[in-house]
DNA sequence: ATGGTAGGCTTCCTA
């Protein structure tokens, strides 16, 4: 089965991508980030259509999460113990044999700013929830745009970026607090390389020079690792005509 | 150090 994350940046005006990728990837669960849609503006009918059913936790103009599925969602969570946040930024559901969590990360504007550590206290609390979540739920995925930069191979100029936003310690600290709970990065199990990437900036050219990070990421609990068969970043839609600024990452798994 | 582009219901905020 094929799991996968996109941050689309406005399920609205990116629904017509959304569909045609569907078509042409036909992934089995999708995580999506930033639909910036109020619940009752979700289009569950389009997406229906294709043989998905949807859940999702949004809001007006910021944040909003989802998840498509072949099989239906089961013991939904939209809001986790200890972060009471009003930013629809988790979506927890079980689909067939599989705990999913669906997380947009909070991007964190500048390093030392009020939503910077807005943003380590959130990992802080989310990591502590997954945690106890792999006790209950041991065949974890853990996707989205995580808006945290693994290593110096996941960006174009990682010089550049060294103690910035998205690169800075402590924000990889708090990532590698998640792998050490168990949780494999799986594009690492398949790919060494440096110069793949999910985001690229629409301002200055980002996608024409290049200049990508790869912030969006499927992590695999331990005991899912031996179903992994293979992980892949689709950079296609980010070519398509008035694009997200993010890409679709992908897990092959399994089925048992 | 700043600004560049995109989306939203906006005369700026977020990324």
């Amino acid at each position: 089965m094929k799991i996968a994350t996109w941050n689309v940046n406005s399920l609205n005006v990116r629904l017509p991508h959304l569909l045609e990728w569907l078509r042409a990837a036909t992934p089995d669960i999708v995580a999506l980030q930033e639909t910036k849609l109020e619940d009752a503006r979700f289009p569950a009918a389009a997406i229906s259509e294709l043989g998905y059913h949807c859940v999702y936790s949004g809001q007006k103009t910021y944040n909003g999460v989802a998840l498509l599925s072949r099989e239906p969602a089961r013991d939904v969570l939209t809001d986790i113990p200890g972060l009471d946040d009003p930013q629809r930024r988790i979506l927890v559901a079980t689909i067939g044999d599989l705990r999913i969590v669906n997380l947009y990360v909070v991007n964190g504007q500048d390093v030392g700013t009020e939503k910077y550590a807005y943003k380590l206290d959130w990992l802080k609390k989310v990591t502590a929830f997954l945690r106890e979540e792999l006790q209950r739920h041991p065949r974890l995925i853990v996707l989205g745009d995580f808006n945290i930069v693994p290593e110096d191979r996941d960006i174009y100029d990682p010089e550049a970026w060294r103690g910035k936003i998205l690169c800075s310690e402590p924000e990889r600290a708090a990532l590698q607090g998640l792998f050490d709970l168990g949780l494999h990065d799986s594009f690492r199990l398949f790919q060494a390389e440096a110069g793949h990437y999910s985001w690229w900036d629409y301002r200055q050219a980002g996608y024409r020079r290049n200049l990508g990070l790869r912030i969006d990421l499927i992590l695999a609990s331990a005991a899912l690792r031996e179903r992994c068969r293979g992980a892949s970043i689709d950079g296609v839609p980010r070519g398509w005509e008035r694009p997200s600024d993010h890409t679709p990452a992908l897990l092959e798994l399994s089925d048992d």
